[in-house]
DNA sequence: AGGCGCCTTGACGTTAACGTAAACGTCAAG
DNA sequence: CTTGACGTTTACGTTAACGTCAAGGCGCCT
């Protein structure tokens, strides 16, 4: 029995991930994955493609490529060992935190910018301009 | 009379709007302001601190120097001007939607996250490990 | 005279996540 | 045999907004 596991060569998983074979190299460069080789040429498995998929949603999430490779490694080493699920939850703790603070800020900004429209707009009508274009309102949506 | 304006060093400027010298001459260097010289020092006037403050504010608000160039650019030239006015509240409104964009790829990826922490939680408890610690609902606040 | 502290210019370093280009191998189709 | 599509390595380029020296000038205090 041929235990043929499925492969992929880096122009399909690219695509499947919807980037390039550059990104999935220096992914490589930066040890995230480390794929089989024929020779010269990278086979990725069903492994690879797994951590390929960790780590295009760790980029959704905003975590960097540093922090993405620690959790892989943890992932690895440990196989869920409680330790390293620990750190990995405090992680996203941090990482919520971090987002939170994020999204006040651009409330805050939201709020700013809401004004400087307004500012703008009666300024324009204490000038008698016509600012019937401009009164699409923003809201805070 | 004397209309003797009142100046300021870099390092003055620097402290009131909590930054460094070196920022400041970066931002002559863009042509976001450019002082008066006496010989090889720099004179900062009133203009020129009010340049600095909308330098900052546009900062705050998230918009890149180049564009910032731009408006104080605009406000110069036109000094008012109804067109420049406009294109200035265009900017405002780009720059809205971007913000309220990012503002929803920060919720979906708190959505993630808030998920990603439960199930730690939850496979840590099949585990039977002592997840009490762990608690803190981080919410979406 | 010595030293402190502020100022100057100029040039190179930093960070993240790749892009781009050069120069080459390999394999299948036409 | 040639072309084309894919793959490879190596190395330098990109962007933003500064930081970090290096090397020196000017004036003030002692």
């Amino acid at each position: 029995m041929e235990q043929t596991e499925k492969t992929y060569s880096i122009g399909e998983l690219a695509q499947e991930f919807s980037t390039t074979p550059r990104t999935i190299r220096f992914y490589e460069e930066k040890k995230l994955i480390k794929p089989r080789r024929n020779g010269q040429g990278r086979i990725y498995g069903r492994r690879e493609r797994a951590r390929l998929l960790l780590i295009m949603r760790g980029k959704r999430l905003g975590f960097r490529l540093d922090d993405i490779k620690e959790m892989l490694d943890l992932y690895d080493i440990g196989d869920g060992q409680e330790a390293q699920l620990r750190l990995l939850h405090e992680k996203c703790l941090e990482r919520i935190a971090n987002l939170q603070s994020q999204r006040q800020d651009i409330d805050e900004a939201l709020g700013e910018l809401d004004e400087s429209c307004a500012m703008i707009i009666r300024y324009l009508e204490d000038k008698g301009c016509d600012t019937r274009d401009l009164e699409r309102r923003p809201s805070q949506a």
